[in-house]
DNA sequence: CGATCTGTTGATATCCTTCAATTTTGGTGG
DNA sequence: CCACCAAAATTGAAGGATATCAACAGATCG
């Protein structure tokens, strides 16, 4: 759990700079871990979500499925990525949640997050900030699956992983954890698993990737981000405005009197 | 002004009834509106964000454009909608936000909204909510964008306008308000407007929907919906479970002694 | 009342899908 | 450690949905 809590901690911390505090009182939010085999659900359309959750290992991802049996996966979950902070407002999920290996996750009872995050200032704006780059990350993902040749989209699936995992102190910085079949990578850039096939055939053949058992190395970075017109400016990894970060220190300074 | 806060107070109200003061909290945020002309920038790309704003009249949209000149509109703006409510955390916004008609908006500015939300609780519910059911659309236009056929899309498209227009009480509930001229429509939806046109004319020709002036009639809109395979669960309109209306009830409670 | 934007139409091109094998991989039990 | 099985990856051929190109008609607006 130390180790997860430091993806969650490494990610916020892109963002600004977080107290011993803060880091302690997020650990003590995270109630016993669970675990999960590969391809579970860990929420199902249609369920009342009960709790949020910080995955701490493996990986998950929201989908949909069609009446026709199709899916489209609309978010991969990593570790360190804080889920349904505020699902207490809804009576029905709208998407599952489903594992894409074995995973566990560190529940937190919507009660205790307000409160915490009402103690800390600095922890909730950076909680904010994780959810507008989520928002940005949905909104990038919208511009592949509307104009991105299916190209374009492996190309953007492999770089906002590299970043994501990178930003969580996950990767090297050139090699990708990808535990994906084709077909779910298919599920998740709205292809078909042979066009997929095809695509990282091509880019293989290109000297653009290299991959092995579900890790893929990115071998030409710099051609990658232009095939996926992506960089990785939409994370806004370039920390907290200085007005913002004035506004949580007068925030902070009226907690304590 | 006083209309249009209408427009968001019937739209929260489907999810919490706000008492008379939350009402005049909300009104009291906004200050004097400002117009835009139609097909004008609201706020571009790479600009620092100043304020939120609630769309009072009119219509917008977000965008994102691809090197090569296209574009993907990424979510419509309507009446009632209440934009960027954190936006001073980021230095540099990652889409713009034009106007598709004569549209006003009324800013709010950042510390007073996050101060009014501070002190009205049922007022901050509602508010995350709406940000919740804006996530749901967004999810919705994602399944839409990665798996629908162009017939599926613009169905999809028709019945969450009317839906939304619904809910502001901007519309009859047969018939949208759709300022979109073909080209913008296939923007939305990842299309192009050629083929925007001939799915349009297939629905005339079906008797599924009729068009005067970016008017449409909705005239079988039990068929729509299964082409678009829509429902209007994802807006979570079925309001707040009861444990967290407890919880609002509690934090008014404490606001107050 | 002309210029320009929008909508419409037809012909052709292409990217991606579909279908149907076949091979390879990875996991499991003997 | 090997044999076996199911799942995943790969390949080829053919079809379909949507894009592209180009021209024209109709609407809208100063």
């Amino acid at each position: 759990m130390g180790l997860a809590s430091n993806a969650l901690l490494s990610r916020l911390s892109h963002f600004i700079r977080l107290s011993e505090g803060d880091a302690r009182a997020l650990r003590e939010l995270m109630s016993a871990p669970e675990s999960f085999a590969g391809h579970e659900d860990i929420a199902r359309e249609g369920d009342r979500p009960h709790v949020a959750f910080v995955l701490l290992d493996g990986m998950a991802c929201r989908y949909r499925m069609l009446l026709d049996g199709r899916r489209q996966i609309l978010d991969l979950i990593l570790p360190g990525d804080l889920c349904d902070a505020r699902a207490d407002l809804v009576r029905a999920a709208d998407h599952s949640i489903g594992t894409m290996m074995a995973t566990s996750i560190a529940p937190i009872p919507h009660g205790k997050l307000a409160a915490v995050r009402a103690l800390h200032p600095r922890l909730d704006a950076a909680l904010v900030w994780s959810a507008i780059e989520h928002e940005a990350m949905q909104r990038e993902r919208m511009v592949a699956l509307g104009r991105r040749t299916a190209r374009g989209r492996v190309a953007y699936l492999l770089c906002e992983l590299m970043w994501r995992q990178n930003c969580a102190g996950l990767s090297d910085g050139r090699t990708v954890a990808l535990p994906l079949t084709q077909a779910e990578i298919a599920d998740a850039l709205g292809l078909t698993p042979v066009h997929v096939n095809r695509v990282l055939q091509e880019f293989r053949r290109g000297r653009l990737v290299a991959s092995s058992r579900h890790r893929f190395a990115l071998l030409d970075l710099e051609r990658l981000q232009r095939i996926g017109e992506v960089s990785s400016d939409y994370l806004h990894l370039d920390g907290v405005p200085a007005e913002a970060r004035r506004a949580i220190a007068r925030a902070e300074a009226s907690h304590k009197s």
